[in-house]
DNA sequence: TAATACGTTTAGAACGTACTAAACGTTATG
DNA sequence: CATAACGTTTAGTACGTTCTAAACGTATTA
């Protein structure tokens, strides 16, 4: 009884960060195993995230290696047991900045080498000798400037000193 | 021919841009319209949206009002015509921006209010009378103060001055 | 007034994503 | 050596999203 009033709270915050999550274009999952492992006081084992959050085995077991991945949680040793522990990193924060930082990086990069690839058939192309050659050329450097901007404020964000 | 050709090029970085959006989540044909009218030097109709493309009538209707919505795009009044015409707001690091801080802030503001009704479960419930109960307050005071750090975050950007 | 030219809305289809259940491989244990 | 207890992988399914095609409403024009 007590016990189960236990798990309520601690299953409520979970679902509040699985929802959380969700509104932010991750899955669900991901948030709610995070959410239960943050509020969670010592190591979590796979079949009591299954359990609690009343998940399948096979995604408890994918989606905590993402967030291992992201740095989000670590396994960690428990004596005498077979089976996987998890803890939750609690610096959420640093986590969040980081995720943004990577992801909004690589994509930007992708984006960049696109960008690069289009202004080279912009140049061999009948569009550079129209009247609008210069246009185009403005408009490319312009979203230049906004790319080097935003990789400026990812710097920003990086800076742990 | 020489028409062909400046089509490909401003269709070529309207499907990069297309790209782009698909890899942040959104919907790729905003970006997709949003490109054409950023590479175009004066407004553009839905039909001509339509014909470069490739799209149908009724997705370039809906999705160049959510760009509207978005302020990054407007719609032009040009005359002796009944058609619609659209053109770019070229300051797309401001569109992207505006729409972070107002996006997450919205987000933000759900999840607190969710935290608040959590953290009233807590209060309420045996968990409030555990030995974690003093681990469970320290987690949600860390929460609390992620989320004023970030809102902080959203706010410094907004600075316009 | 009939026909045309628009933009909008809706119904249906296609697609990607992420779940569950089950098969699987491995390691421990009786 | 057989069985059980794990975590992982895979096949299938359900769901949300976003597209197209078509129906629709409205306004202009012949």
């Amino acid at each position: 009884m007590n016990k189960q009033k236990k798990t309520d709270f601690q299953v409520q915050f979970a679902n509040a960060a699985g929802m959380l999550a969700s509104r932010f274009s991750l899955n669900p999952t991901v948030g709610q195993i995070y959410g239960l492992l943050y509020m969670s006081n010592g190591p979590v084992s796979l079949s009591e995230m299954v359990k609690k959050l009343g998940i399948s085995k096979g995604s408890a077991s994918t989606n905590v290696r993402i967030l291992e991945s992201w740095g989000a949680v670590r396994k960690v040793w428990v004596d005498n047991s077979r089976k996987d522990y998890y803890e939750a990193n609690p610096d959420t924060l640093n986590i969040i900045i980081n995720r943004v930082r990577e992801g909004v990086g690589k994509r930007l990069d992708e984006a960049e080498e696109k960008l690069k690839n289009v202004e080279k058939g912009l140049a061999s192309s009948a569009a550079a000798a129209e009247d609008n050659a210069g246009f185009y050329e403005s408009r490319i450097n312009k979203i230049k400037e906004s790319y080097g901007q935003i990789k400026d404020l990812l710097q920003f964000f990086s800076r742990e000193d």
